[in-house]
DNA sequence: ATTAATTGGTTAAACGATTAAGCAAATAGT
DNA sequence: ACTATTTGCTTAATCGTTTAACCAATTAAT
């Protein structure tokens, strides 16, 4: 009985000894203090240059931690200070052009001010969109970038952010209903632009494969282009302007879908080059001179466009102006003991991007 | 004297009631405790299905937490678990196909696991890459994925993380010498294939833009042109082999410095599709007829590719299967009480993808 | 009936940093 | 010469969760 109660204790002190043997423990501000004799808290306050600390003894802290090489643990002081450093973005894809280098810059501004950002993408699933936030939450970021997918309607997950206390900022994709900060471009008035362009080429008949209304950016684009229409007096036809996901299988399907009409287009106008794209690939199938007999237009200035023949037309977002500005937009708020967000546009320029899809002047 | 001091006492209990009632704190396991009146320590382990909570129990907690909406912190079980559940992965550039789908992927096997992913680019920065270490490193991540800069020599921030116990897993670019798991494609034989495609066609005079010896990816590639040259014969021309970064840019100046030489080639073979597009580009300027006068070849299989006129021949690197296998070999690290890590390479087949850009037979 | 094992918890100590509060010694102010 | 302030630390609590160790009550085994 009692021999049994030593072995057991024998037993579990052995496997205690074993593992601080086996497990290289990293070394801690305690090991420091220990190598100086000071506290914990003077290791502490020396490293983040505390003004209460001498000269010498920083010096001291600083040469014993490069010496032991200390490494701090972040989740340690994270989880004191209650701000993890980091911060969520949800992109629909990283593999677009338009969103990798808006993330590319999100992440170089941040990484300066001391923040990590976390990559995520919803493949433009609500599902998956949802799965992120919570992800994000859980990992306790301490802000959320996000620019959201098609699907995304129902905006409930989206409060659940702002009810954390969590600032939360929308790109591109974003509903002005949730109040609060947005960073974009105006699509309205770059939708205008790209239809009085087409115009101006001689171009009567210009079709739409826009995106669905019920995402803003998409129906600020169809409201542009019928508003443009109107303003040159030509008519809108209804047969002539197309919903759909903008993907280029969409694109595909849309421009077989118009030139089977009996009065075909003269000029295609897609909210998105990878529907442009599609769209392209079809005319060229089908020997359709570009752009004389159907002048071409995307959007979003992907690298594409001026890749493929012939070059497409398209708009430049300044996505890296739009992710600076998500930077500096969250930042802002880091700086505010309470968060109080609401609708705050930052709309900026867009740029139209003449290439040979539709430039028939220079072409014929 | 003494009112100061109780003016003073009184300010900052003030101050901190103030603060208490401004922070909406977040429910935390001692708020459901407090609830169901049992301890902490019960909550915890009825929170993660411990075999010593009774149903009744287990379910009381689930329900209770539902109700005041409580969301774990993260970071405190990390901190008390001593990991983190984040997975770095360090890429030279994510608006690549290549590299956003192989993230793409290890995303989503991690995701499956309760992992989550912090993506950082190097921009083929040595000192980029340096910086996302540490970076890495700081946010206590359990493991790390990388593929590694252009610029990459120096192994010794590599070693820093192996040294730290972390697992290292590598893929596409990596250096065998550090003992890691390794992930890629067999370029020595992919090299082979694609000459070997060319000579089929009739090509006799290939060339070969390749990327940087001291990258192994790349001199593997370099070793399977050269010794599928002289499989068939053919005399390996100094002048048709060049290094560069593999560039859009840098495809284009090769190429015209290829058009310069006095016997110029019948067929290009770029190491990258980034390269090839260059190419494709100065040889479309010029007006020279692919694949009739020159063949072209690229590596990777990037999607524009195949959008482009002609359209390139390429290597399909399976990034999919590549992020698949990346990810569940740091999973099973995740099983091993200590990590001990050696070389162990998975090599996966690659597939030519024969386009217009090299397709004579074809098109003639 | 007695001992042993199981059930369903509790207590308290971690994890590694930060920070409010306190305090002795040195310095400054009058 | 005495008080006030500054300097340079220390002590101890705290962030929210997990977990080793313990314990009482119940059930099972002999």
């Amino acid at each position: 009985m009692i021999i049994k109660f030593i072995a057991l204790y024998l037993f579990k002190r052995l496997s205690k000894d074993i593992k601080k043997l086996n497990i290289k423990r990293k070394t801690t501000i305690k090991d420091i203090a220990n190598v100086l004799n000071i506290s914990t808290a003077a290791v502490s306050k020396a490293l983040n240059d505390d003004s209460r600390i001498s000269e010498k003894t920083k010096q001291a802290v600083r040469q014993v931690a490069k010496n032991l090489n200390y490494q701090p643990n972040h989740l340690a002081s994270a989880l004191r200070k209650g701000k993890s450093n980091l911060v969520g973005v949800i992109v629909p894809r990283t593999n677009s052009h338009f969103f990798s280098s808006v993330i590319q810059k999100i992440e170089e501004v941040l990484n300066k001010e001391g923040y990590n950002i976390i990559m995520t993408q919803s493949s433009e699933s609500y599902k998956k969109e949802c799965n992120n936030i919570d992800t994000l939450l859980f990992t306790q970021v301490d802000g959320i970038i996000a620019s959201m997918a098609n699907e995304t309607i129902d905006l409930a997950y989206y409060e659940k952010i702002k009810s954390k206390g969590i600032p939360l900022i929308l790109f591109d994709r974003g509903e002005n209903d949730l109040n609060v900060d947005y960073i974009g471009i105006n699509d309205y008035d770059s939708s205008q632009m790209i239809v009085e362009h087409l115009v101006k080429q001689g171009c009567k008949r210009i079709a739409h494969i826009g995106g669905y209304r019920h995402t803003r950016i998409f129906n600020n684009r169809i409201r542009g282009y019928i508003d443009a229409l109107k303003k040159h007096n030509l008519p809108l036809d209804n047969e002539l302007l197309i919903e759909s996901s903008l993907t280029i299988e969409d694109g595909r399907k849309k421009m077989t879908q118009l030139l089977n009409l009996k009065t075909k287009p003269d000029a295609v106008y897609a909210a998105s080059d990878y529907a442009a794209l599609g769209a392209l690939q079809i005319l060229n199938e089908q020997n359709i001179n570009i752009p004389h007999d159907m002048a071409l237009v995307g959007f979003g200035n992907e690298p594409f466009t001026s890749m493929v023949t012939p070059s497409i037309t398209s708009v430049n977002q300044h996505s890296e102006e739009i992710g600076k500005q998500a930077a500096l937009k969250f930042l802002e708020y880091t700086k505010e003991p309470v968060i109080k967000q609401s609708l705050n546009k930052i709309i900026l320029n867009a740029e139209l991007v003449v290439r040979d899809s539709s430039n028939i002047a220079k072409v014929e």
